[in-house]
DNA sequence: ATAATGAATTTTGTATACAAAATACAAAAT
DNA sequence: ATTTTGTATTTTGTATACAAAATTCATTAT
């Protein structure tokens, strides 16, 4: 039995961070109901804090309540995960323009250690690891563009995505070998503190995932993801594109 | 499987609306600390379902916890403001363009009553009555353009903009005489479902208010500069400015 | 007069109790 | 073998209790 103690931080704040992370961890899955005396136990505290929390993860759309049968980890169906994509989109989009004006010497280091053990051109075969860099990387603008709101919001969006994981396994909407390419422009745009084609490469980045998304819902596309053009392709194969490079 | 009572409120989800309904109302103003006991005492209902509630408006923002102290409504500075609104111009502008491809022909007759009272050309007096317009206004682009996510995100968004009135009365940024032929421009935009233009219109809209908003702050500061104000907290204050999100 | 001290009072955070609702399960009916 | 009905068990929603922390306010000291 963990007991969180009553010192410094309200039981709902460690409780909360507790269940997002069980929620990111996948130790609660989407669609399963909360056990709030078992859980309760299990933290060593009542009921009372952690529905306080529930309540917090409620807003934040990681949970749902439904009443008089409790609290279940949210399950998203595919056309509210397009809406999901399109926010993010926009947003990653202003967080990458903002990270590539204020991101420092240091953090430039590190962003570009991001995919260093996807850059050997070899097909990418470890799923896992991969999607878990994809994860880190998005946070890691989302930590360097964004400050309280915009922040919030993305973390939440982050999680459900990667937590999302029906369309393709570890919620990678495209294959590796097709988004890693887009993911290393975009560091290289961010390293080169060019705002407005950070911005830009990181809404083609979605652009192109919310088209795959939206194929997937009219069934037009098989099990196996496909191969994209190369990102020097980008202006002639999308004309149509709002912003192109 | 029907499910037909599964909609039934409790008490914490009216006792949200409710707190929410004051906020917005005025009958809380930023600043003000939540009287739980007589709260819930008017409210007839045990703290139990008030805290429930009020952790819901402190994700949302509207509320602020500090710990061992309460609740309070919540206050933000000018450059929260401008956060506010920059994330306002993108998900607006999103939601415009959303708009504008989905509108039906009912609420293309609504939306051309929008304004009425304020299209004979002669100065707007009546601020009260315009700001609530405007309200109602950037509330309807959200119905009709937004869905779950987004619109929860800017419903948000419009209570704390226009519960903020410390920059100018009834929470208007900029004159009525100054943002009518934008909100007009905006209205017939949509009424002929032009996406594109709906959206640049809005981002525009956007764009001005947060130009007089960091105008102002600019102003401010050199105020404070003025009056020789250390130097360590004139850097202090610079970043937050630049990188406000 | 202002500041410091310290009871008295209020408020917060949390556990617990309990009625009402939901669920599980067993027995009876089709 | 299903479906239905009835009952026992679990879970939810909410009120209430209470210790610990914060606040108020009167009193004393500087």
């Amino acid at each position: 039995m963990i007991n969180l103690g009553a010192k410094h931080e309200n039981l709902d704040q460690k409780a909360y961070s507790i269940i997002k992370k069980m929620i990111v961890d996948r130790k609660l899955l989407p669609g399963d109901k909360i056990p709030q005396v078992k859980l309760a136990h299990d933290l060593g505290i009542s009921r009372t804090p952690l529905i306080s929390a529930l309540k917090y993860l409620e807003n934040e759309k990681l949970v749902e309540a439904k009443p008089r049968r409790g609290f279940y980890v949210r399950l998203f169906t595919k056309q509210e995960m397009v809406s999901i994509f399109e926010l993010r989109e926009v947003l990653e989009g202003l967080a990458a323009r903002r990270a590539a004006a204020h991101i420092t010497d240091s953090q430039i280091e590190e962003l570009n250690r991001f995919f260093d053990p996807f850059k050997s051109g070899h097909k990418i075969t470890d799923l896992k690891t991969y999607a878990r860099e994809d994860r880190l990387f998005h946070n890691f603008v989302t930590d360097v563009g964004a400050k309280e709101f915009l922040k919030s919001i993305l973390q939440t969006f982050n999680i459900i995505t990667f937590s999302y994981q029906v369309i393709s396994s570890e919620g990678l909407v495209r294959s590796p070998d097709e988004t890693i390419h887009e993911h290393l422009a975009i560091v290289e745009a961010l390293c080169r503190r060019d705002a407005d084609r950070s911005e830009k490469l990181m809404r083609y980045h979605f652009k192109q995932s919310i088209a795959r998304l939206k194929k997937e819902i009219a069934g037009e596309i098989s099990e196996t993801v496909g191969q994209s053009k190369p990102l020097s392709e980008i202006d002639s194969q999308h004309p149509s594109m709002e912003h192109p490079l």
